[in-house]
DNA sequence: TATTAAACCTGCCTTTTGGCAGGTTTAATT
DNA sequence: AATTAAACCTGCCAAAAGGCAGGTTTAATA
């Protein structure tokens, strides 16, 4: 577990650059961090002492907004990369983040990743793609933001968590959140998002079983919003 | 001109490592442009042909939305980058892009700037912190959109607009933009910010003269956003 | 299994926002 | 200076969104 060898996470920067001369050594000093359900390992406007990488498991990215109110940025799991936005300028996590179910990390500190960074270079290059893809990923949220209905916004918010993290055999998403979380995601309120879902049910676009949530008609829903070419990214 | 040794913008990326090892060959094979007031340089969905940094001018940044609703991702004036967001990954360029008054431009293809990157590896980790800026920049939009109320984000934008390009003496922004820009940059309507604008006027906060708008008093502006510590960025 | 807390849901009303219509002012053009 | 077009402004109303209150269901815990 210590190493990056028997990692299956392609996807991750560290695991596709693990060949290339130099890592090996910074790989060894990262750090392996179990999270339980609920916990939280970034903590908002703490020094940072990092960068995080998920191993295994479900993560929510959270941030204080106006008001009080808890906006989430973005969900992670098993590859991506956590706290990234408090690596370079700032010296401070920007955001807060959490362990939805048990998870897995990989922790660089701040100066070994700064170091890995300077010696090898094909790892900076694939570090400045992922900034330029979450920068449209960001750019493309904006718009969203701006410019969809309420409606729009809970349905892509579905679609959303859809494509991350897929539905099992009863089409139901792999991954439990309260309504509130997809309020918080989405940009508006609990209510709304109870709201939205009976209507979709009576529509039959989607199913609810309890906690759980699932589309049951992947194109319909998606045609929803698909005018827009919304679909896309993010 | 061609050269970036006369040039006064001591934020552009490219002005900051030019004396790094190899920078000046690829310099040489950048292309000046000059356009004129309301010229667009860049079409959206195009094939990216490179990236562009403003010598001396105003250029701003738009984006087609949803109902073919325009948004205006961003303004620009010397030394910064245009068309980032169409490098690594994309393709196409995903915004269009054109000038408010005259601007020079330097436009380096995507090709000699991928062989300066692989090159100059100062240039690149430069790269990588802009781009992590730009999304902490986007980020923090991001949340305004989703949680201010109109009348902030249109003072937001103002303030935006002052930081950015500031006042001349008769306190009048040293740039003109219709109010429909600024709908489209807060993301909402013109009459929104024309009912704001003119209760604005009425509390003393801002003057206007014709297109021509003005602050009056910065600090009071700013209290009206300021609790939410919203003001830092973007 | 009983109890308690959390999450979920619905109706109702208020506030916010958007968009139209029709006007005035300002700026550009001949 | 007259003409024309663009930008600006205001009132009005409809739609969207938010928030409260009070209920039900579900899940956790003793």
């Amino acid at each position: 577990m210590s190493d990056c060898l028997s990692c299956e996470n392609i996807n991750c920067l560290i695991k596709k650059n693990i060949n290339k001369e130099g890592v090996k050594k910074y790989v060894k000093e990262k750090h392996n961090i179990l999270c339980k359900k609920s916990q939280q390992f970034i903590i908002e406007g703490a020094p940072a002492h990092g960068l995080f990488f998920v191993r295994k498991g479900q993560v929510k990215v959270v941030k204080t907004g106006i008001y009080g109110r808890e906006q989430i940025v973005r969900f992670a799991h098993d590859g991506e990369i956590i706290g990234h936005r408090g690596f370079g300028t700032t010296k401070h996590y920007p955001i807060g983040a959490l362990a939805i179910s048990e998870t897995h990390l990989c922790n660089f500190t701040n100066e070994v990743l700064q170091n890995m960074l300077h010696e090898v270079h094909d790892l900076t290059y694939d570090m400045m793609l992922f900034y330029s893809e979450e920068l449209n990923r960001s750019e493309t949220k904006v718009r969203k933001f701006a410019q969809m209905t309420v409606r729009e916004k809970v349905i892509d918010s579905f679609l959303y968590i859809y494509r991350k993290f897929g539905q099992n055999e009863d089409d139901f998403f792999n991954i439990q959140l309260p309504r509130k979380d997809f309020a918080d995601f989405a940009g508006t309120t609990e209510e709304q998002v109870i709201r939205i879902i009976s209507s979709l049910k009576k529509e039959k676009l989607l199913q609810t079983k309890g906690k759980q949530i699932g589309i049951t008609n992947i194109n319909l829903l998606k045609k929803e919003i698909s005018e827009h070419n919304f679909f896309l990214d993010s």
